[in-house]
DNA sequence: GGGCGATGTGAACCGTGATTCACTCCTTGC
DNA sequence: GCAAGGAGTGAATCACGGTTCACATCGCCC
């Protein structure tokens, strides 16, 4: 390789580095981000611990983009599900919980990385952001719905918590690692079922008391 | 100190045992479990490393005692307050969501290492028992409830479970370690709004549609 | 008062895994 | 061919905190 970086190299550079980052990947999907070591990575890239640090300043920095990259994907999907295409809100957010609990139980090991590994603080800043997403997709969608007479909720950020609380404390029980595979028909009835508690919750139909 | 253990030897190797469990319990409260490293209690103790090893078989162990200390304590209050005591299912599970809320924000740091902090699988075990217990609490009130032709929930636990999601995700963003110390009022009106949120979804008196 | 075992001490040890760095190996420009 | 660097290597190093253990200390019992 060139005295200057060229075309070729920065290719090849790429490519290096982004191999890092799958084989990260792949590692967390199977094992969370405890089973990521510098010298797993590495091995599964026929590659030397020391070149890994040519690529990536730490292993947190790596680790991080690791995170962004599927927490970001993850994101993605729901957003996509629950985009304002003439649905209402109801159909939405239920699009929300379904496709979020939906992949959740899908690929479980990987949930329970992005979503509850006890991890460094690097990976729980990300883990901040990522789960803010969540809450602003759900308070856009209750907003929606409250302009639309269809939701009520006198404080729609706390609703949105809520929601993500609920559909969380629910899936923790079935993704965490060493819990049982869940059958499918378990699954859909897990998810239904707070569906309908988020439901109760927010619809307008209702005529709630308070206390 | 004699060759048969005495009533006096005995009660200062309780004592003894006892500073070194109550120290611990300082620490967590002050800086979570990460704090309460083996040499920290030792020094709170003005004792050495070693002998926190003749009272203890492990640190993990130790931290375990003093997780169920720390958490058998909560879950008490929050029982004695929920007691069946002639109220009704409604003000019972505003009770605990008040009771648990209220310690949380008051002894945060301390809640924090309770519910949210990551640490090794025994504390995390420990944790799983310990987040039980409250599910426990609201699903056998929910069920008086639910005889009493006051709550609806298809699904007991499942309806316990998204309550006490709602709850913690409600709480996490309070007490968090370096999140700013939250004003009453704000305090007041997350823990009621949550409170509104559940019962909405679970009372009666509304007739709630599903999807 | 002397000895025995209970008790206390804390420096050394260990395991784990990230990070570094002196070195080798290439490719390329001349 | 060959020198200059960039890229790759992996054993050594570091950091951290739990755990051990050889030794010191103490106070009761005979």
């Amino acid at each position: 390789m060139p005295y200057r970086p060229t075309a070729l190299t920065r290719k090849n550079a790429e490519d290096k580095r982004d191999g890092f980052l799958r084989a990260a990947r792949a590692l967390v999907a199977t094992g969370g981000f405890r089973a990521a070591t510098v010298a797993a990575i590495a091995g599964r890239c026929q590659a030397s611990v020391g070149s890994v640090y040519s690529y990536f300043d730490s292993r947190d920095r790596l680790l991080a983009e690791v995170f962004r990259s599927a927490a970001g994907h993850e994101v993605d999907l729901v957003r996509q599900a629950v985009a304002d295409s003439g649905r209402d809100a109801r159909h939405r957010l239920g699009e929300l919980i379904r496709i979020f609990s939906g992949r959740a139980l899908h690929g479980r090991r990987m949930a329970w990385a992005l979503l509850f590994e006890p991890a460094g603080p690097v990976i729980e800043a990300e883990r901040l952001v990522y789960r803010r997403c969540y809450t602003d997709l759900g308070e856009q969608i209750i907003r929606d719905g409250l302009a639309a007479r269809m939701f009520v909720a006198p404080d729609v950020r706390l609703a949105s918590s809520a929601v993500m609380g609920a559909v969380s404390e629910a899936l923790v029980g079935w993704i965490r690692p060493d819990s049982p595979e869940p059958s499918p028909e378990e699954q859909e009835n897990a998810i239904e079922g707070i569906r309908a508690f988020c439901f109760r919750a927010l619809d307008v139909s209702v005529a709630g008391g308070t206390s």
